[in-house]
DNA sequence: ACTGTCTGTGCTT
DNA sequence: AAGCACAGACAGT
């Protein structure tokens, strides 16, 4: 598993800013012109970097935005028109095949029980997920044997079902915050306490390619004498790269701790900043 | 090794 | 029938 190059890699990253900002799939030939490479060479990139093709990416997008928006929506068609669908028709057709289920059932929260969870390489290594329908319950970094293990004892009263079908826009936003580019915002289904809960979303408004100190964080949270259990809330974290721990460092400039390890820790932050 | 062109396949309209 | 996305094969740099 060879890395892709650097150019590969921000090649997909602006075509797959372009699609962002569509809210959807772009046609091929102006992702090639926006890249300067040919149709077939954004391809290959594609496949490479992120396992996809380039109008599956779009999918992605598309579907992911229509989920988020599910969630507040006050009716489903609006949802559907805000995402850009042309017509309801099409939304359903694609929900269908993406989503597992219909929007209703989406919308109502579909069995609790039920987990769904994919695994996928990425540029800092494999990558598992786990969600409901209401968002991503946990991921984790590290080798696949040892990931499914400690999913099975994360999640022991759950039934889980590996479905890389309806994970794969999931899969392919990590991928990509993996390899430190942009991603969409991607819904969290976690839970923990009201302290963990502060800490988290403070990471969360971290941009890609910058970092905070424990001790920054600790005040963002109006708790600043509490810079340790910040650094506890950060190694508690059930959702790596989405949540991105990974940005909190120490204040005289060391990388501090990371539970998937350093090295990978320090691997992310080194994509970001290009 | 990376890239572009040509080509055939399959899907959609 | 036409357009599009995709991937295999091949050749040029």
């Amino acid at each position: 598993m060879s890395a892709p190059s650097q150019q590969a890699v921000s090649r997909v990253g602006t075509a797959c800013t372009l699609m962002h900002v569509a809210g959807g799939p772009v046609a091929l030939h102006e992702l090639a012109a926006a890249t300067c490479v040919s149709e077939r060479q954004l391809q290959r990139d594609f496949t490479e970097v992120l396992g996809t093709s380039p109008r599956q990416y779009g999918g992605c997008v598309r579907t992911t935005r229509a989920r988020r928006k599910l969630s507040g929506a006050t009716s489903v068609t609006d949802a559907i028109f805000d995402a850009g669908y042309g017509s309801v028709r099409a939304f359903y057709d694609e929900a269908a095949r993406r989503l597992g289920m219909t929007p209703r059932d989406y919308a109502m929260g579909a069995p609790q029980h039920l987990l769904l969870w994919s695994i996928t390489p990425t540029k800092v290594g494999t990558v598992l997920a786990v969600a409901s329908p209401q968002g991503l319950c946990s991921t984790g970094i590290g080798e696949p044997d040892e990931l499914t293990r400690n999913m099975l004892a994360e999640f022991p009263n759950s039934v889980l079902v590996r479905d890389d079908d309806a994970m794969r826009d999931v899969m392919v936003a990590l991928a990509f915050l993996a390899g430190g580019q942009q991603a969409p915002e991607l819904p969290l289904h976690v839970q923990g306490t009201a302290f963990q809960a502060r800490v988290w979303s403070a990471l969360r408004t971290i941009p890609s390619g910058e970092t905070r100190t424990y001790t920054q964080i600790a005040e963002v949270i109006d708790q600043p004498q509490a810079v340790r259990a910040v650094a506890n809330a950060c190694g508690a974290n059930p959702t790596a790269l989405v949540i991105p721990c990974h940005r909190v460092i120490r204040s005289d400039g060391s990388l501090g701790g990371y539970y998937w390890g350093i090295e990978i820790k320090q691997s992310l932050l080194a994509s970001e900043s290009a």
